[in-house]
Formats: structure tokens, sequence, C-alpha cells
DNA sequence: ATTTTACGTCAGTGTTGTTGACATTCCAAG
DNA sequence: CTTGGAATGTCAACAACACTGACGTAAAAT
């Protein structure tokens, strides 16, 4: 399991145990600073991150079912319920009785809903832009592919479903 | 805000709102599958997230101090003692008190405490492992060089601090 | 001697995950 | 057409883990 450090050459270098100690420690310090900014915004709505993932992937894919969200953020229907409870009372989202089939709800942003969703997003843009502008475009393409790599094999099919401006 | 996609030219395209949120959410869907492993692992003996986490910096620095932990760890004392206390009682770590100051206490792993770190890093190893070796070197220099980017200072800091191997 | 630091603990609260029970709707087999 | 099961979504209760605030102890610093 464990390679050794001396016995690698330059093109096996990024494979050493604690090379990829060293990246994990870098998702973990990487990912806190990514929801920074949202969760600050969050906190002075009430709302978790549980509230920005459902906001954000309505936006993403307005009318989608609530079984549709379930698939996409791994979590039980009672969680996302709760969270999309305090979304519709307090008029952020809509919740439509689907026409074809009545069993199910499709999901809107209201004009309240999108502009939150704005304001979360635009601040975790303004990081990732940041980070990006700071790294260069090869850089950029690196970690795409790392990260794409390292999903899920299900959700890296949804991933790649997802057109890139849609 | 918005940078229209017709009016950036190729070195330009990876900042387009549009493709800085599918950015967004391949760190959603990355995390996710970096951290599944572990999960299922943590699960077996009753632990969470948080205890991973005490483990791993534990293992990284051992005979580090609580109030060390706090800050790189990002939480309350009140939550990360929680967790170390029920470590300390199952017997996989010891809180030595310090020589030279008695008030501190310095934080080990012990035998138990070491196989469950290794069983943990080997799975999420393995998984980062497996995502590296599909990319290759250069992606994995992007990946790291943005993840280092989009951290907080005062922990990108920190991180910078830690030797490769340490 | 007083203040500050490091650590631990108790109590209370909020978000977010879980399971269990239940209502509604659709669909297909009898 | 009716009935039974599957799919969709809601409500209730509970657990994990974060938070704040208050308090206590011991030791170091001033």
């Amino acid at each position: 399991m464990a390679q050794d450090a001396r016995s690698g050459g330059e093109a096996l270098l990024f494979l050493t145990d604690e090379q990829l100690r060293k990246g994990i420690e870098a998702m973990f310090f990487a990912y806190r600073g990514f929801t920074a900014d949202p969760d600050r915004i969050l906190q002075q709505y009430g709302y978790g991150r549980a509230h920005h993932r459902a906001v954000h992937f309505i936006h993403r894919s307005p009318g989608t079912t609530v079984n549709n969200l379930l698939g996409i953020l791994g979590v039980t229907k009672q969680s996302l319920n709760r969270v999309l409870r305090t979304l519709i009372e307090d008029g952020l989202v809509e919740s439509r009785v689907g026409t074809r089939d009545k069993r199910e709800r499709h999901l809107f942003l209201t004009e309240a809903g999108i502009a939150l969703e704005r304001e979360l997003s635009d601040a975790q843009r303004k990081r990732m832009r940041d980070a990006y502008r700071a790294v260069g475009p090869d850089a950029v393409a690196g970690f795409r592919k790392v990260l794409e790599a390292m999903m899920e094999p299900e959700y890296r099919r949804y991933f790649k479903s997802l057109k890139e401006g849609e």
C-alpha cells in the first residue's frame, strides 16, 4: 500500500502516500474556503448549506421534481422536505402540482429566490474566479479533470450530462 | 458581473459565469465522492466526520495541543471536546498533561487510533490515487494550485507550512 | 496578587441528517 | 371497474454535531 518516496522517480512522485495525504488536506481546507462566503450570507437569512444546495439546483433546473432533487442531493426526502418547506413558506420557492402526474411537485424559484441564488452564487463565483485567475487556464483544466475523476460514477455521469451552460 | 460567453476569447472562456458554475458543482460532487469512503467506515464505528478530522490531524501532528487542533479544525472547543472525549474513552486517543506547561494537553493516537487512521486514510488515498492516475501529473499540479488559491489566507499559510511529508 | 491562558463541562439551541407512519395519486392485474 | 401495489410527497420524532453562553480549575504570565 505504501509507496516510498525514495523509490519514486519524478513521474511517480505525486503518488506517494505523503503527497496523497497533502492532497487530502488540500481538499479539506479548500472546501472550507469554498463554502465560507455562502455560509456567511446564509447565516444572515437563518439558512444553512442544505438551503443553498436546494436553491442552487432548482435554479439550475427549474421545474425539477422533489424526487429529481433527492437523487442529485443524495439525502432522504424527509430531510429535503424540511428545507423545501421553509423555502416555500418564506416565498423563495414555488411548488406546483404536476399536470401530467399529480403526485409530482415541480419546483421553481420566485423572484426572491432568484435574488438569493444570485447573491450566493456571485460570492462563490467570485472566489472561484479569483482562484482561476491566480493560476491560469491550464491549472483550471487539471483541477476540473481531477474533480471529475474523484466523483462517484453515478454522479459523474449526471455531472457530465449537464451542459456547460444550462 | 456577468461575463458573456460570446465576447470571451479562448483565453477567457473558463471565466464565464456558467463555466464557474460548473466548477462550483464539480467541487460539490467531488467533495462528496472524496468523503464517501471514510463516511462508510466511520459509520461502522459509530463515528462521524468530526472524529475523522480529529484523528487525521492528531496523526499528522502527534503531541499537538487542544488549542492547536481548535485552530486547524475551525470549530469551538465544546464541539471538539465532545469528539475528543469519546475518542479518549474508546481508547483511540491519549491525552497527556504537558510537561513544560501543565495547562496544555498533548494528544496522541494509541495503537487502535493509528489503526483506524490507517483504515480511513487508505480508503481516501486510494480514491485520490485512482483519480491522479486517471488524469496524469500535469492535471494534478493544476488541481493543487487551484485548491490552494481557494483556501482562506490564514489556512493557506498553515497548509503551505506543512512539509510535504510530515 | 491579579490577570490571562488553556482546558473541561453543563445547559440550551439550531441545522441537518435519519427512520417510521401516513396520505395521495397513478397504474396495472384481475 | 375495482383493487392492490408502487411512486410521490408530507408530518412527527429522534440523533449527530455544530453553535453560544456561563462557569470552574489549574497554571502561567504580569
